[in-house]
DNA sequence: GAAACTCTGTACAATTTGCCTAGTTACTCA
DNA sequence: TGAGTAACTAGGCAAATTGTACAGAGTTTC
């Protein structure tokens, strides 16, 4: 399960100029067309790549305020209701259960301090939420990026 | 700065079919193409999409394990080389400056938990890092995601 | 009311895609 | 060593898409 540096420069390739066709890929990559073709339909079956989606950026939508909220919850039977109902809120971009004291780990996203307020009291309001804490991203000097990530993959691979 | 719902509907046509075309799109949406074309345009303009890069699943790279480590910093002078080292670790996907007790927060991958050793290792390495705490990620029940945000900011805008 | 936008419908040439075939190279395994 | 398999190159063809342009119709703004 690694990928070899041409996957590699391909991803980087495509991380870049997104829009790019198959056929200009190859170009720039100085290989066929087919390889491209396959080396993509490879990295898609692997779930190595797995998809194109627009990426966008809720600071333009006016969402300017990023915190993390960590939740303390109340276990309950069954499947996990908590998720559910954090999925239902569309400022919570992100949940994962984690280790530690604390229960959840959320992203969640406001259009200012006073609309935080709003989303954690809908946080607060899910039932099994026991206990909230809250801190605020201020700046973010590295953005989510997987391409050093996917560089270093088959350098290592190599030796 | 905020979308109408066909932006919306747009952003999220693409986010479930990334490799369509305009073309294809203006057919499903049962618009014009060129005014498809015009909104894909204005959105990047406008900086609300970013770039239609490829994603890439760390896990399905061998990066099985996702944590979140926060920082405790030593102040220096002039422009942050704390987040300068950490951009450098391949493994670090994120960090942001944050309030509350901390100063950082970053999202690292590792191969295992025994890597993961190694990369809270380089973290402490880092000149100017006091502490670090990490907390690991065991499940994701709500994977990043952006799209029921899209599709509830020009709801919002319509009252 | 006029200016400024946005959307539609249409057109055309150039490019790209999807799909296919055949030959070559590299690697694995008996 | 030799057969079998997988990956890459190079090429060809028809169909589809893209980039770009333009005129006309509706809306919104001031």
């Amino acid at each position: 399960m690694t990928i070899d540096e041409l996957d590699a420069r391909l991803i980087a390739l495509l991380a870049a100029e997104p829009r790019l066709g198959v056929l200009e890929c190859s170009r720039r990559l100085g290989v066929a067309r087919g390889t491209v073709q396959a080396r993509l339909d490879r990295l898609s079956a692997r779930g190595v790549v797995t998809g194109f989606g627009p990426d966008v950026a809720p600071a333009a939508l006016g969402y300017d305020v990023t915190a993390f909220v960590t939740l303390q919850i109340r276990q309950v039977s069954g499947h996990d209701p908590v998720s559910d109902q954090l999925a239902a809120i569309p400022e919570v971009l992100e949940v994962h259960t984690i280790t530690g004291g604390d229960d959840m780990h959320c992203r969640v996203v406001a259009r200012s301090n006073a609309d935080l307020q709003r989303v954690i009291d809908q946080i607060v309001d899910v039932h099994g939420v026991v206990r909230t804490s809250s801190v605020i991203a201020l700046d973010t000097p590295v953005p989510y990026r997987v391409l050093p990530l996917v560089a270093d993959v088959p350098r290592k691979a190599r030796g």
